[in-house]
DNA sequence: GTCTATAATCAGATAGAC
DNA sequence: GTCTATCTGATTATAGAC
């Protein structure tokens, strides 16, 4: 699915272990975590990396090309955990644990979502790449409520799923936004992310069925 | 509030009784909208109003004024919404003209929301800001929930209600973006907005009693 | 692979004539 | 108020030595 197969790299490996080519890569993503790509320069990410400027472009021809091997990246690691058997469980423990390694990506990179109207003008091929990624993870979703329904444990009409759907996707992929605007969160913990899942499990909650609620006051009483 | 009192214009009128200023701030708006603040530049905004790009300067000293003016207008706005009797009724006819007016201001603005951290990094002192304002909007909506659920007209819990309100300020905010995102919306119409109003509906529905479901259905009845 | 230049642009902003 | 001309500074990107 990825346009650039990263190479097996043959750098030099200094500091750490860690080849050049990586560390920029790691180093580009806090930047543009802290600023937004269009306000970190190719100076100051090659500064923080430790090397010259000059030196940046030899590993990356533009600075957009390092935005899109960093979107690779996420692309894998969604892949992976699409590829992964929580993806089409019935269980609805493997299906907290898919949402909240879900969740623990968004958050890795979670620039691509908070910058992404500019990203889109830059780079319109990603518009694409991240619709398929949205409507693939859509149908474990739809899977799991299905499950969820015949076994009696959620009682929702065909269509307010589809409107819980899009209150899911946008809660999902915004709740680090509205933290940080509304509540003032700057760096986000763990305790953050739990805020996260709880906010998406709200979602859902108006529509458990008395026996899913028994499932899962079990549950806390386990944990 | 705001902090640029607009004088009354002592401008010359040209092109339907618009003075230049006026002309470049509604151009401006409309380029910020379609493209992001970053990504038009002060030519542009020059060019596309008519005028020189030097002269853009003697009426906004800075690129960022002009932003500024903008969100002042934003701000009154709200807060002309805010002190209408529409913002503390008991009445759910009331309550929904209220969202209503809300939502177009957002789709008026939206560009404020939309490009909200590169925003925030340049003008700092606009976080303080839309804090305020997202405070303030909260009250209204609290109440009304206050008076319904007194009304028996919903039933959900002080802590149901925290989760809920901050998953509706999640969702008033950024179904623009999902119907860009997730659906491919670029140019948006009425039928969006009534789309995301009823998104955030969507997010109550589940909470209201028998009684308010029949209220609601004789409404859809009458329209 | 890494560096030191430096080219090439481009955007924000100013000065001063009209 | 509006224009022309120009400056300044920043940023992406390249050439070529080491």
């Amino acid at each position: 699915m990825a346009r650039d197969i990263e190479p097996v790299s043959k750098a030099k490996r200094s500091r750490g272990g860690v080849s050049t080519r990586d560390r920029l890569i790691a180093v580009a993503l806090k930047l543009f975590t802290e600023r937004g790509p269009d306000r970190v320069t190719t100076a100051q990410i090659a500064d923080a990396a430790g090397i010259n400027e000059g030196n940046l472009y030899y590993y990356f021809k533009t600075k957009q090309a390092l935005v899109l091997v960093i979107f690779d990246r996420f692309e894998a690691e969604v892949n992976r955990l699409l590829e992964s058997p929580r993806s089409d469980s019935a269980d609805p423990a493997a299906y907290a644990a898919f949402l909240r390694e879900w969740f623990e990506i968004v958050w890795s990179y979670r620039f691509l979502y908070r910058d992404f109207m500019s990203l889109l003008a830059t780079a319109p091929e990603l518009r694409r790449r991240i619709r398929t990624i949205s409507a693939r993870l859509r149908a474990p979703v739809k899977g799991l409520v299905g499950h969820m329904r015949t076994a009696g444990l959620i009682a929702v009409t065909d269509e307010e799923l589809d409107a819980l759907l899009a209150n899911v996707w946008i809660v999902s992929t915004y709740w680090v936004v509205y933290l940080d605007v509304q509540e003032g969160v700057r760096t986000l913990t763990k305790a953050h992310l739990e805020w996260g899942l709880k906010q998406v499990a709200g979602l859902f909650a108006p529509y458990l069925t008395p026996l899913a609620r028994e499932w899962l006051d079990a549950q806390a009483a386990t944990a």
